[in-house]
DNA sequence: GATTGGCACTCGCCTTGATTGAGTGCTAAT
DNA sequence: ATTAGCACTCAATCAAGGCGAGTGCCAATC
């Protein structure tokens, strides 16, 4: 790496960029010949020859072994998807089946899933959609039914329709009529509040308790800060189409794989790594060793927020080999996570 | 396969319970030398290949080639978890485990995916449990919610504490009021029902509608309707620890691998197989291509059925390589299955 | 007649060595 | 600055040979 990557001129960009999209293309190293025949420039292989000497000494491509062609390396890739990537539209298939998949009416009601399975089912890699973070999501009904040992199961519904419910141990033993009007009680104050707001609320009524209550609501209160008290429901996310991943061969290093479906299991280190896209919005892009995480080595990861009434609430992205079609990957979440945001949001309908 | 298994005397049985055994510990063909010395009987290593040679002919192992030693077939494996396998008692800290996993008392709701888990964590291999199956459920509360364009979220408990909800579109526009009177007469009149008699009844409500009802409460029903008409929870299974089985080698075939988690996730193939054992109770083992399923052509399967008050109602099991320690499988599975039982059953606490 | 030792044979596996071919780096000519 | 030419490197492929594990069979033994 002598130098800056200021140094290249279009030619040596022009190179590269056809050295990648080729690399991906094929999946073998390549070398200077057929770089000379993709090229539209018609240049020699002698020429294509020193001008990669230069790219491999900037550290953007480097050799296998001696006598192999050149790969990009990260960085490589890193300059290509940054500024030589030439997008290409949204199949127009593809399109149609967002849509359909994604439009608010025959939704089942688990919008992550579908999305999830959209993207793993349309890019043939793994999909990977985090749920709502909790701040945005609203509490809109919440109800209690009596279990046996003092324990109450408790169900509650947050935005438009999704389902959640916990167990809870209480401390005496209610009644069904009792856990019922505690519900009635909670739902009339706490409707339509964030499950954040609930809880900071509920935290601040049992700490000026003399307050003018009796002792149903007393209860009623007790029960919502066991609900909501802990991050019960840690942030968490949906992933399907794992399996695609087996058919790359630059992933079946036996316990790569092995450890990539660890990572996925263990989920903290993915959480992590989506929790980055959080805060960018826009298409972002974690290329091989960049994400951090040995297990990804191999891998590249195309996230994007997607966003409600204009708030980032969500991540969404595709995971892959490094050597994938980025320039078709890149648009795709991008309009996934668009599409999924519309679909989230209660107040519009997704235009057909 | 010149003759029957009855010709097999006693020597010839022991000496394949020893082969199996050590190819199941080692992964390796098992030759007349260490044969030989691992036999109680002293032989020698002559003898041994003379009765290896019946064993063969019998079809109960094989040579993978020719200067290889023998491996245990389909049948050399069936006769040995049939006649030959001497049980192990469960390891104690395994024991432990379990008990602490399925004791009713810390649920978190969710005993098939709790039981699941235990089964992989234990065993090291993939762990599978089916949902019980629906005759056996009954309707504990039910509940519903507006949504828009006409369509309306319910949420219905079963049994103890399983939560489901479904999203149903209705003919006519509801208020929240009008479809929380729709649920407290559905939940006064089919409460404690299973929810294949609910289903009956909803059905034959229905068909003489000149019964005295007002129009709420035949709204209700047929909500009820459109709530349970489809098997719409198909049958269905919680599978984990998958990714163990990455890790055998005899498994590790690219497209083999594939082929089985396909199958996974497909889930079909792996719900005909369960509920084979459904009719069966007890333990019950598939040892590679006797599943009928070539995706499990290398993998065998130990299941048992789980009852609450003595009524099946599902099945768990291992999912392994067919060299798997079926001595400590066995048990394993079989108190799971049974532990898993008197979890589920409300009236009975666990014994600690 | 069952058991055993001996022996030739088979076959997978590993190493070695030679060959091939793709691709490079360098240099000298254009 | 570009190109042609050439020597060189190195992975991949293949054949040949040696090794070793294990077999099958036969004749000797108990």
């Amino acid at each position: 790496m002598s130098n800056d990557t200021r140094d290249l001129n279009e030619r040596s960009l022009q190179l590269l960029k056809t050295l990648v999209e080729r690399y991906i293309s094929d999946g073998q190293p390549v070398g200077s010949r057929v770089l000379s025949k993709d090229m539209d420039i018609n240049l020699s292989p002698a020429t294509i020859r020193n001008v990669m000497a230069d790219l491999e000494d900037l550290g953007l491509i480097h050799s296998p072994h001696t006598s192999a062609g050149r790969i990009p390396t990260v960085s490589g890739y890193r300059l290509f998807v940054d500024s030589l990537l030439t997008v290409k539209p949204l199949d127009s298939k593809d399109i149609t089946r967002l849509h359909q998949g994604l439009s608010e009416r025959d939704s089942d009601g688990n919008m992550i899933g579908i999305a999830s399975r959209l993207l793993a089912e349309l890019t043939q890699m793994a999909g990977v959609v985090t749920l709502p973070k909790k701040e945005l999501v609203c509490l809109r009904h919440i109800e209690f039914l009596p279990l046996s040992h003092k324990r109450v199961l408790v169900i509650f519904v947050t935005n438009e329709q999704e389902v959640h419910n916990k167990v809870i141990h209480t401390d005496k033993l209610f009644s069904a009529s009792e856990l019922q009007q505690a519900g009635a009680y909670l739902n009339s104050i706490y409707c339509g509040r964030s499950l954040i707001a609930v809880r900071a609320a509920v935290i601040s009524e049992l700490q000026d308790a003399q307050k003018s209550m009796n002792e149903g609501m007393l209860d009623a209160i007790k029960m919502a800060q066991l609900t909501f008290e802990s991050d019960h429901e840690k942030d968490d996310y949906v992933l399907t189409g794992e399996t695609n991943l087996m058919g790359f061969s630059e992933l079946s290093g036996r316990d790569h794989l092995k450890k990539l479906f660890d990572a996925f299991s263990q989920k903290q280190d993915v959480i992590h790594l989506l929790d980055q896209s959080m805060k960018a919005d826009g298409v972002q892009i974690f290329i091989g060793e960049e994400s951090g995480y040995r297990a990804f080595d191999q891998c590249s990861l195309v996230t994007s927020s997607y966003s409600v009434n204009d708030e980032v609430v969500g991540v969404l992205g595709v995971i892959g080999p490094t050597r994938m079609a980025y320039e078709k990957i890149i648009p795709f979440v991008d309009v996934t996570a668009k599409l999924l945001g519309a679909a989230l949001n209660p107040k519009t309908t997704t235009p057909s």
